[in-house]
DNA sequence: TTTAAACGAGAACCTTTGGAGAACTTTAGA
DNA sequence: TCTAAAGTTCTCCAAAGGTTCTCGTTTAAA
């Protein structure tokens, strides 16, 4: 059984835990409940480690880790399709979705969009777009372009077969651009793409 | 357990090598860190790499290579925002995306959309949407809402205050739809999505 | 009133972490 | 091939953090 201190102590490396990805110093605990002495600190820690709670890394600064982690898999259920006007329709074979087998991956980055000049292909200003690393693209890919090595853009791209491509815009309101192809280098391809509405 | 200094070696090599293709030299690193001996870079670098988070082959010039560890971690970086024009620009105080904070939560699932009825809001057909479980939705809200126990929509909702609402598609195509409210039932509302374009 | 448990301060000690820099070996490029 | 640049290994040091104490105060129950 937990005392006060010792639960305000548990809470407390939990969430730090959790916004910081890494264990608290005894100080920062200390500072966190109001604390001068970090001995106090470390009776209430040891206590932890007692009940199980926590396990310990003697010496180790830092050395704090939860026991109950289970490693939290990014895992969403993929409860089915919905389409209008239908209900919920299951999709065989398929019932979740490992976000970081959908996105991760080698020479991968993500980049925000800003500006409206892709939204007729779904891109909205304020979208994070994955990128993957490549210096070659094919027809219709969209692409990460850097022209003259100053302006990048995200556009689709038409190689024309005679020394010059072209970068299309997914808004009818801009213009295709045409450059030699020397002028367009490729840094990557959008693979994927994610938005959040909160 | 990665020291904190351990911890900003390892960040500085994955965005090092997203942004430029290539693994960093050790006094690139010590730069970055702002340390001026390579011989403490080797020793983090040596540790990470006991750590098994990334490989090094001995003696060579930006040996350096990322395990598939990182896999289980579903981060990406952040390098910045993109806009028609201009270069590549960070976005300061945050350089990484953990998908999991990102989409992750209590009472949420993905549905695949099905149909073009929401194009104009960038939810195109076959994109993922991740839905949180509520019964109530503000104003504006993307929801999925349940009509006469049968129907499954996703839709712009909108309450009338006069015991009707109005779900609107975004597609000038399609025209919104009135219901008394107790016809429609909000299953949850949309709060992420993504695409894959692979 | 006595007693024990919970709480807190702080000192002394030792280990870990973080950093500088020299000397060396290896690699890569002209 | 030759040389500058890069990786490796080492020693030394300082600062910070964890550990282990002793001591005092408060609180509640016996």
């Amino acid at each position: 059984m937990l005392s006060d201190r010792q639960q305000d102590t548990y809470h407390f490396i939990r969430h730090y835990i959790a916004r910081h990805g890494r264990a608290p110093l005894l100080s920062e605990i200390a500072e966190g409940l109001g604390i001068r002495s970090k001995g106090v600190i470390h009776r209430y820690v040891q206590a932890l480690a007692d009940a199980g709670l926590i396990a310990l890394q003697p010496g180790r600064h830092r050395g704090i880790t939860l026991t109950d982690e289970q490693a939290a898999e990014p895992v969403l259920p993929l409860l089915g399709r919905i389409a209008a006007g239908q209900p919920i329709e299951a999709i065989p074979g398929q019932d979740e979705v490992n976000l970081a087998e959908f996105f991760m991956g080698p020479d991968r980055f993500l980049l925000k969009v800003q500006g409206d000049s892709m939204v007729e292909a779904g891109i909205l200003d304020g979208d994070m777009v994955v990128i993957e690393r490549c210096e070659q693209a094919d027809d219709g890919d969209v692409v990460v372009a850097l022209i003259d090595d100053e302006e990048a853009t995200l556009k689709r791209l038409q190689d024309n077969r005679d020394g010059t491509v072209t970068l299309y815009p997914a808004n009818s309101t801009f213009s295709p651009m045409r450059f030699a192809a020397e002028r367009v280098a490729i840094q990557g391809r959008v693979i994927g793409q994610l938005r959040s509405y909160l």
